[in-house]
DNA sequence: TTATTAATAT
DNA sequence: TATATTAATA
């Protein structure tokens, strides 16, 4: 009885980011408003406080094809409006000049299946209780990462879950048959598995046979600026595998559902942490990592997009 | 003040 | 389409 908790639960746990993995790998977000308004071009001394990874690939990811430099984070697709470029006008062009650094729009985050990643793990982190924005944000430590930003992915997520509490004795054997089934915008979070109890979060004593979502070999958007043209259809991708394992944990927390993290404090505004030496905009900014303008890669339009991915792996 | 949600805009 | 933004509400 229990012990089918424990064991999604343990389960569970292997996929949990580790220590390791959560706080060090925190992405390089850099607004290029930000960038712009400080005039940073390159990437300032590394002033780490003590034990920062350094150079980070670890592993052996040492081949990077990338021959735009290490270039892992951002990116930029430079918009426009398909046919209509009469939209720049204005502050955009004013930048430099006054520092609207405080009010300039962010160009769109791009949500990786890495970053839909992180979301996720940070929410089973937190627990259904304490997901709210705010410590989702903190707790994905991803640079540039706004409230706003997760609070708007965290209203698709939810109603995403809602949709698959919707279907859950669906044994859909037919393939012509019924309409519930994958919806192509659920891509995203399909690339990521659901925590149980994200389903059930009041539902402690379910022995339903959790069908378990089929995470096996899923889509993967390469490094890619999602950007589509109006008119203009994104369809084919590329199709990669992922595996990522990873061990260890930390939390001891029963399989009740929810459960919070013993860490994680915020005070008022400073947040300690984990040791993620981000910071970004909240009263002083330090000075970002680095920037690179990359050429668009395929926006048929232009749409200003910011794309980051992670160190990841391929 | 933040969170949540629906509606709407880009 | 995906994400942002807004407005109303808790």
């Amino acid at each position: 009885m229990r012990e089918e908790d424990s064991n999604w639960f343990a389960k569970w746990e292997k996929e949990l980011p580790s220590p390791e993995e959560l706080m060090p790998l925190s992405q390089t977000l850099i607004t290029p408003d930000l960038a712009l308004a400080f005039d940073i071009r390159n990437p300032p001394p590394n002033h780490n406080h003590q034990s920062t990874p350094p150079p980070l690939q670890t592993t052996a990811q040492s081949s990077q094809p990338n021959s735009s430099a290490e270039l892992d984070s951002v990116e930029l697709v430079g918009s426009g409006g398909g046919g209509d470029d009469g939209g720049v006008a204005g502050a955009g062009g004013g930048v430099g000049s006054d520092e609207p650094a405080r009010t300039l729009k962010r160009p769109r985050l791009v949500w990786t299946p890495q970053l839909h990643k992180r979301f996720v793990d940070a929410v089973a982190h937190l627990g259904i209780k304490n997901a709210v924005p705010k410590t989702i944000m903190q707790l994905m430590s991803v640079d540039g990462l706004t409230r706003e930003n997760v609070a708007s992915h965290l209203q698709k997520y939810r109603l995403y879950l809602k949709r698959m509490q919707g279907i859950s004795s669906n044994g859909s054997g037919g393939v012509g048959g019924s309409s519930v089934s994958v919806d192509p915008t659920d891509h995203l979070f399909a690339s990521s598995p659901v925590p149980a109890h994200f389903l059930h979060p009041g539902r402690p004593n379910s022995d339903h046979f959790l069908p378990f979502m089929p995470v096996a070999a899923m889509q993967q958007q390469h490094q890619m600026a999602a950007v589509v043209g109006p008119g203009q259809g994104q369809r084919p991708h590329h199709h990669h595998q992922q595996l990522q394992q990873q061990f260890r944990h930390f939390g001891t927390s029963p399989p009740n559902g929810q459960f919070d993290h013993p860490f994680i404090r915020q005070s008022q505004q400073q947040v300690q942490r984990m040791g993620a030496p981000v910071h970004i905009s909240n009263g002083s900014v330090a000075p970002p990592l680095y920037v690179e303008d990359l050429e668009s890669p395929r926006a048929g339009n232009g749409r200003k997009v910011l794309t980051l991915f992670p160190t990841g792996d391929d």
